[in-house]
DNA sequence: ATATACACGACTAAATTAGTCGTAAATAGT
DNA sequence: ACTATTTACGACTAATTTAGTCGTGTATAT
């Protein structure tokens, strides 16, 4: 419950290592994921949702992989997780718009209030500040 | 991903429903399962969990039901989801012991501080919070 | 007695998440 | 041109978690 999912557990990891990188410096999904102990399959399409995003950018071919191409201070939790899992909510109401609770639902309003206030924490975190 | 379980929304549902009740009164599973289109039986087992964690008081019977037994003040979401579902924590190395990624994992420190606040968050928020 | 209501474990079904596989496309090096 | 390497991506299976059901038992008011 209020879990992250494996996928972007992944994701963060291989982030964090790609920013850590020299300029210019590419990394290969087989070396994240043998590094890190990642399935190696799993991690490439985390990675290639990433670089759809343009989060990232990949380079095909021997000596290619992928590199970080935003700013870290400009890439927040919200974004990065809404990439790879979509809509972000404590509960599916926040997104959805038909509830079968047929307009009975007494906790509507707080729950969005949590929600908010979980979406605020995650807006405010950077992939600068996983990294410190 | 970061979804709480429809069984604890059953449950913050029925609990904001019994802090409305009149002083003495009680509601039972039946009642409030129809009134707000929840399963039954489902319901029930999320009040028995909360019942044995003396949040709330049984009485059985014919005019039997639960009732709030706690200052709704006291009740934080935090104690309330982990009655429900056990330890909350966005990833399992937050109190599984054993994690696999034989501590290569980069960003265990960056996960721990989320989760800190996340639990911060909902350690503030009471049940008379939600009942504004 | 009987009807009502909680207690609770065992079970099944549905949904989500995790992980695998096969194939294609780009490209660097020879 | 050929080969090895690396990303791209959809289809698939397996595992886990969540949701919901069922049967049986216990307490109790009338």
């Amino acid at each position: 419950m209020l879990k992250i999912t494996r996928k972007a557990e992944y994701a963060l990891i291989a982030l964090r290592h790609l920013n850590g990188l020299k300029d210019g410096k590419l990394a290969t999904v087989k070396e994240i994921s043998t590094q890190y102990g990642i399935p190696q399959e799993l991690l490439a399409k985390a990675l290639q949702q990433l670089a759809r995003a343009k989060v990232i950018e990949a380079t095909k071919g021997p000596s290619g992989g992928y590199k970080l191409v935003r700013d870290p201070h400009e890439i927040n939790m919200t974004n990065f997780f809404e990439i790879l899992e979509g809509p972000m909510g404590i509960m599916d109401c926040y997104f959805d718009s038909g509830c079968n609770q047929l307009s009975a639902c007494n906790i509507r309003t707080p729950i969005t209030r949590i929600n908010d206030s979980i979406r605020t924490i995650f807006n405010k975190l950077t992939l600068a500040d996983i990294t410190y």
